[in-house]
RNA sequence: GGCCCAGUGGCUCAGUUGGUUAGAGCGCCGCCCUGUCACGGCGGAGGUCGUGGGUUCGAGUCCCAUCUGGGUCGCCA
């Protein structure tokens, strides 16, 4: 039977309680958590999102009937408890901030019951996640995800307090518009109103806030989300929420200055000091020394480049890998020179899942010895050579992969990754900042047999690269920047094309015909020919950013109510299909897959 | 789409080379208990071992298929 709370007014939170209201009478509303009955004493934790608290129920109080009543609390009922804020008579809690006081219950309203949760209510749940996701509502009463979207929520307030005190303004950008299918798959939404035209959910505001700074709004932010029709990873999902930022007049440099103010606020907000400015590296350099364009500086193992040693030597795998243009390159795992043969093997095999063909080995043992799977075919020279360039001392384990040079990078900057967390090499306390420079801005893509966009078609080349754009385009760098946390990308940007003469050549080199430019970007375009200021941006993945500053393993504890890994809602069973009613509303007609088989 | 991992009472798990009636802790229910906070004591309920097929005298255990969830590669301008 629930209970009215008619009359009652909550005074305070569970831990708003503190030792200045002792002798106070307060009313506190909230689950319970825990109920202990020891016959004619009845204590109960009270929870709500600030933390617990704890109810004495003793008769001589509460008389009687409210006695009966908490007699008969269960976990998880919602109640309301007026009564006065004491100094414990037993021991003090220490695990509990409001561990030395108690309320002695006066009165008692039982305003909900609860059935048993199918699973406990408490920080550092061990339950699967199936189950959690089906019953979210249960889950973000733990405290731990109630920490994490508190959390969000201040560092959301935080970054819009410093925005705005810096001049941006907070603008809406549409949720309906037109499919730009340039990057990830969009997110389609028929229209009933024009049959068999659709809209698209954004996968990012780019084209507007572009817009925003033609209309002079100068400094525009947004806390926006966005949507991207792809497969979820542990952080991504389909939909998922930016920091969205573009300002008029301003270069490189001052989208960076900004930047680097706001991380060093938000990060204060959870007690991490970031010293500034933050260090900054080229892509090509990343990618030379970490084999990543988002490396993780928080430990060393960085790649050596050993193939001037390899071109002649005798050892047929690296030989050919140079002769065919590629390279061969190393890294030293200090200390694990008496790794056995069998975890050696386990690391080859996790090479050629990262896209080697093989991985050759080299340990040089105590006595200076090496013990190698490619060391016969090399003169004592040349191991030698090898070695002391690659830093070697006795006890270590060097590992090499021969290729073209971007798989050899990229599989070593995934072995590495691989290693720092098998052999526990990282500080989870370290928060490494970098900006990643100069990205290029094309890549070939061997699919559509064209160059596409490595950030997107609106990136600003590098002044010094301009003349190559129609020449070399491969070879163009881009006024394109990420900012990458603990070997994390949080967030990425660029300078944008504003002169229409590049942005056509920049489609042309993309493979559009200026009609086909025109056909998706023309709004964009036209405007442009009005007037439009030079102009750059930048969005942060904010769920990723809130794992990072929460310490959590994936995107979903830091969402209210995440998708699973095919994209669907375990709590309401969204996607779901719709009455054929519906369906005929929008002139859309389901061809099952079975059905079209034998066609 | 590929590969890897997991699925046994409400939760977390154990379960030997295939062999009696599938166990434990927590939770849940009942009774007792005035200073507990991992409360304590006594008693109790609760399982078609994800699903379907197969091998076998016999399957939680072996084989095949499939479902669900997780991780990862592809993909993610």
């Amino acid at each position: 039977m629930a209970e009215s709370m008619k009359g009652l007014h909550r005074t305070h939170r569970c831990t708003e309680v503190s030792s200045d209201c002792i002798g106070q009478t307060v009313t506190v509303m909230g689950w319970v958590q825990k109920r202990r009955n020891l016959g004619s004493l009845i204590f109960v934790d009270l929870r709500d999102r600030s933390g617990i608290l704890q109810i004495v129920f003793d008769e001589n109080d509460a008389g009687h009937e409210n006695f009966e009543k908490a007699e008969l609390l269960r976990n998880e009922f919602v109640i309301a408890v007026t009564g006065e804020v004491t100094r414990r008579e037993g021991a003090i809690n220490e695990q509990l901030s409001t561990g030395e006081l108690e309320i002695r219950a006066r009165e008692l309203r039982i305003l909900s019951e609860a059935e048993t949760p199918p699973f406990p209510i408490e920080r550092n749940l061990q339950t699967k996640d199936e189950l959690r996701l089906k019953y979210r509502y249960l889950d973000l009463r733990r405290p731990d995800l109630q920490h994490n979207l508190m959390l969000r929520s201040k560092v959301a307030t935080a970054v819009r307090t410093f925005l705005t005190d810096e001049g941006f303004l907070e603008i809406e950008t549409p949720m309906l518009m037109k499919s730009t299918p340039e990057g990830a798959r969009d997110y389609l939404v028929p229209s009933r109103v024009h049959p068999g035209s659709f809209y698209a959910l954004p996968q990012s505001p780019q084209i507007f806030k572009q817009l925003l700074m033609c209309s002079g709004y100068d400094r525009y932010f947004q806390i926006v989300r966005c949507f991207r029709d792809e497969d979820l990873r542990a952080d991504r999902q389909p939909e998922f929420t930016q920091i969205d930022m573009e300002l008029s007049f301003v270069d490189v440099e001052d989208v960076i200055d900004v930047n680097e103010r706001l991380l060093a606020k938000i990060f204060g907000e959870v007690g991490v000091h970031v010293p500034l400015p933050i260090p900054r590296m080229t892509y090509q350099e990343a990618m030379d020394r970490y084999g990543s364009d988002k490396p993780d500086t928080r430990f060393g193992m960085e790649l050596t480049d050993v193939t001037e040693i390899a071109r002649n030597c005798e050892f047929g795998v690296f030989r050919s890998a140079v002769e065919n243009g590629g390279t061969v390159r190393g890294i030293n795992v200090k200390g694990q020179g008496a790794m056995p043969r069998k975890k050696i093997d386990a690391l080859v095999e996790k090479a050629k899942e990262f896209g080697a063909k093989g991985l050759a080995y080299l340990s040089i043992q105590e006595d200076q010895s090496v013990k190698s799977s490619f060391a016969k075919f090399l003169s004592q020279d040349e191991i030698q050579s090898l070695v002391s360039t690659m830093g070697g001392a006795p006890g270590d384990l060097l590992l090499f992969a021969a290729d073209q040079s971007q798989i050899v990078c990229e599989v070593l900057g995934h072995l590495r990754l691989h290693l720092a967390d098998a052999l526990d090499l990282v500080n989870k306390e370290d928060y490494h900042f970098l900006w990643i420079t100069e990205f290029p801005l094309l890549e070939w893509s061997e699919e559509q047999n064209r160059f596409v966009a490595k950030h997107h078609p609106f990136t600003m080349p590098m002044d010094e690269d301009l003349d190559k754009l129609e020449s070399d385009p491969g070879a163009v760098r881009a006024k394109a920047y990420d900012i990458v946390l603990n070997g994390t990308e949080i967030g990425g940007g660029s300078v944008r094309i504003y002169q229409n003469e590049i942005q056509e050549k920049m489609f042309e080199v993309l493979g559009f015909t200026k009609e086909q430019a025109y056909e998706r970007f023309g709004f964009l375009l036209n405007a442009f020919k009005y007037g439009v200021p030079p102009h750059a941006g930048l969005a942060y993945g904010f769920d990723r950013l809130i794992m990072l500053m929460t310490g959590e393993d994936s995107i979903r504890d830091v969402i209210a109510f995440p998708k699973v890994k095919d994209a669907s809602d375990l709590m309401s069973e969204a996607p779901g299909t719709v009455d054929q009613k519906q369906l005929e509303e929008l002139g859309i007609q389901i061809i099952r897959q079975e059905d079209n088989e034998d066609v």
